[in-house]
DNA sequence: GCCAACGTTGGC
DNA sequence: GCCAACGTTGGC
């Protein structure tokens, strides 16, 4: 059980559009950048992230699982691009910000703090629980069973 | 809207 | 294989 970080710009793609797919879950399409490729070949089904909303929000406002291991894209031209499937699992009671995420200490070394450009990271297991935490979540909701 | 950070491209 | 030029991302 590892867990991650999926950033998008709800204007293009929103929690609350990840939520309206339901269990069935939605390809996690478009991303062009080998980093973050390669985080999403290195997760399982089962794996659960965060949902970030960048740009508009710049906050963590939800929990995802991974359902569907990569695969290739089917928005890319060429196979080497992969994505995974996630599913919406649970909104945060209350959205984690970016800028708390910069003040905590215990935070300083998220991805979302030392490399704001990667699109899909890694978070710690460490990391999660203390995001879980401010978000409103019990250690029990916000871990897999 | 600006700009810093970073990744990619392509000439040599 | 290096590195300058360029494009994109995303915070501010």
């Amino acid at each position: 059980m590892r867990y991650w970080l999926f950033k998008s710009e709800p204007d293009v793609w929103s929690w609350d559009m990840q939520v309206a797919r339901g269990a069935a879950g939605e390809e996690w399409s478009g991303v062009r950048n080998y980093q973050a490729r390669n985080m999403m070949r290195a997760m399982q089904v089962g794996d659960r992230g965060f949902f970030y909303h960048s740009n508009i929000g710049k906050e963590i406002v939800g929990i995802v699982e991974v359902i569907v291991p990569a695969h290739p894209d089917s928005t890319a031209d060429d196979p080497k691009w992969e994505c995974v499937d996630i599913r919406a699992l649970m909104p945060l009671p209350r959205p984690v910000t970016l800028a708390e995420c910069k003040t905590d200490p215990r935070l300083a070394g998220m991805a979302l703090v030392t490399n704001s450009r990667l699109s899909v990271q890694p978070v710690s297991a460490d990391e999660w629980a203390v995001i879980c935490a401010l978000g409103g979540l019990s250690p029990e909701a916000g871990f897999a069973a």
